[in-house]
RNA sequence: GCGCCCAUAGCUCAGCUGGAUAGAGCGUCUGUCUACGGAACAGAAGGCCGGGGGUUCGAAUCCCUCUGGGCGCACCA
């Protein structure tokens, strides 16, 4: 039995009580699903709901009453086995042994399908993050978008949605010709101009330019630029998407700014936007009504001078992610950018979405380094490359997405750099090993999976484990419905301890000569059921499930 | 000045949107140890959940306020 059958089987109570006149309430009052959860207390039953409390005063009632009523029904409830009533009217459920056992052949029958739902099915998700300038190389800022973007998206796709990574490339502002005038001073062994990009990698830049146009310093700048900004930005970008493969990233859509330009998309988005009747013009220039939808100002998107803004560019992106059929658009940005929500749900409800549902934008805390913020003046700008190349792919995903987006992240970068146990990816990573290494001892002994006995599974290590592997595909859901992969992680490690537990206390394999049991097969079910749990949830963590450490 | 985010163990952080005695890892101390790989397990110490009010059966969680941090307020990108 799992959690959602339990938690559906005591709705279904709940609107027979209710039907039978036991209980007055309003049938929209009834939830479809009553949440059970799991009770700290083990002396509480195996799951533990507080819907007594909650509804007990719409009933006219009181909680304990309430709960007197409900627990006669749900007693009836197939592997229910004890109902008590505590405190001011929770409810303890008891499941018996082999209703709780049978999960464990479920999930290994389900395989990589267990913990998937349909929660959102029907939902076709634009979700945009990392979108680092092309004009450098991706560092530790970008690292926790990077992380736990994916980890989002990956989700989002568990849980039914349909979903395409997007990374937005700037690739059209000013920001270009300096990048393309750094490059161009290295070259010629000049320091970089004023407020251009300082750092060896453009000096690396203007190698790999110079080997592809080897008389490149042989043109005059005017000529040379043009040539040095496409090379570099091409050698830059596919740095970039080499890094985020290593990083076990993967993006359905590169999309190019310069290419809406190119398109004619700004002023197109302009004439639509005025259509809609939010755009006027004043001292010269187009502005967008962003005011009348909760933004602060009103913001310009054709300059005095003719030219676009990159305000501009993002409606006109944000139009092209509407005709493309995205219903649902996320941004995750950094909180430095915070304040781009309301002009961001502005252009939607300017283009006639519903800014609530068809926009979403997730701030991010930034990372910092020793309580120093990230800076190249301060000369704490770690690369990616190198975090990847210090700890190891998995040691920084997980780390990053282990914690919730909003929670200001501090890391000490002594600790970042020794590959130390403290990181608790190794903990889940091990749980995943150590029951890989018991299966395959468990059938070197002759132990398979020919038989399969819920009822063996008795021990309270594995009932505790049982209850942790059912509820993982509601941990799942809930980390796709607000957006926090951090819960699939801190479940899973919740898991892996109980698996150690477990371990400690239940052997699979038989001892010496020990004949094999119908135990030690169940066993295997259970420690199977684990395995696949643990590496279904790195894998939307994008981490690796090690066989051996 | 206005706005957004944050404050929980010595450190880094959880706390399932209001539930039972606030948790984990690391660090410190003590055990398990002829072992299906110990990267493990059991236990101890460590907390006025930043301060103060309020809401109710019940608050780390919701509201108000103060304090202390981070970030943002362009015809830049």
């Amino acid at each position: 039995m799992t959690p959602e059958e339990l938690s559906l089987a005591i709705s279904a109570c709940l609107k027979d009580a209710v039907a039978a006149g036991e209980i007055e309430l309003s049938a929209s009052a009834v939830p479809d699903e009553v949440r059970v959860e799991r009770p700290k207390n083990r002396e509480h039953g195996d799951w533990a709901t507080n819907i007594a409390l909650q509804l007990s005063k719409q009933a006219g009632t009181n909680p304990r009453e309430f709960a007197t009523i409900l627990s006669a029904r749900l007693k009836s409830i197939d592997g229910v086995s004890a109902v008590d009533i505590a405190g001011p009217g929770f409810l303890n459920i008891t499941v018996d042994a082999a209703a709780a056992g049978a999960l464990a052949k479920a999930i290994v029958e389900a395989g990589r399908e267990y913990g998937t739902t349909t929660t959102l099915a029907g939902h076709v998700v634009n979700m945009e993050f990392v979108s680092a300038n092309p004009t450098g190389p991706l560092h530790i800022g970008h690292t926790r978008w990077a992380a736990l973007g994916d980890a989002i998206a990956r989700v989002l796709r568990a849980s039914g949605a349909e979903v395409t990574a997007e990374y937005y490339i700037n690739d059209a502002g000013s920001q270009m010709n300096v990048f393309a005038n750094s490059v161009y001073s290295r070259l010629h062994g000049q320091p970089v101009p004023d407020g251009g990009y300082p750092g060896q990698y453009i000096a690396d830049l203007g190698h790999d330019v110079l080997t592809q146009h080897p008389d490149i310093r042989e043109l005059t700048e005017v000529a040379a630029l043009p040539v040095i900004r496409a090379a570099a930005y091409k050698a830059q970008m596919k740095d970039i998407k080499d890094t985020l493969a290593d990083f076990g990233v993967a993006f359905d859509v590169y999309f190019s700014e310069q290419e809406l330009h190119d398109a004619g998309a700004i002023e197109n988005a302009v004439a639509r936007l005025r259509e809609q009747g939010h755009v006027f013009d004043d001292g010269g220039a187009v502005w967008l009504r962003t005011t009348d939808f909760g933004d602060d100002k009103d913001r310009v998107m054709i300059r005095a001078n003719g030219e676009p803004t990159y305000f501009a560019a993002d409606a006109a992106y944000y139009l092209s992610k509407k005709d493309r059929g995205f219903t649902e658009k996320i941004y995750l940005l950094g909180a430095d950018h915070h304040g781009y929500i309301n002009r961001l749900k502005a252009i939607a409800a300017c283009a006639g979405d519903d800014p609530e549902a068809n926009i979403e934008v997730l701030i991010g805390q930034l990372v910092s380094v020793n309580g120093a913020k990230l800076s190249k003046r301060a000369g704490n700008i770690i690369e990616l490359k190198d975090l990847i190349s210090w700890l190891g792919k998995d040691a920084v995903r997980y780390s990053l997405a282990r914690f919730p987006a909003d929670s200001p992240l501090t890391l000490d970068p002594d600790l970042l750099k020794k590959h130390s146990n403290e990181n608790p990816v190794f903990y889940v990573q091990y749980a995943h090993a150590r029951s890989r290494g018991t299966a395959r001892n468990a059938v070197a002994a002759g132990v398979d999976r020919s038989a399969f006995d819920a009822s063996l599974l008795d021990h309270a290590t594995e009932n505790e484990l049982l209850s942790y592997l059912g509820s993982y595909p509601s941990i799942v859901a809930k980390a796709a419905e607000l957006r926090e992969p951090h819960r699939v992680a801190r479940h899973l490690e919740v898991i892996a301890g109980a698996y150690h537990r477990w371990y400690d206390a239940c052997r699979v394999a038989p001892q010496g000569d020990e004949a094999v049991t119908d135990v030690n097969r169940t066993r295997l079910w259970l420690n199977d059921a684990t395995s696949q749990v643990l590496a279904n949830g790195l894998d939307l963590l994008g981490v690796s499930a090690p066989e051996r450490m």
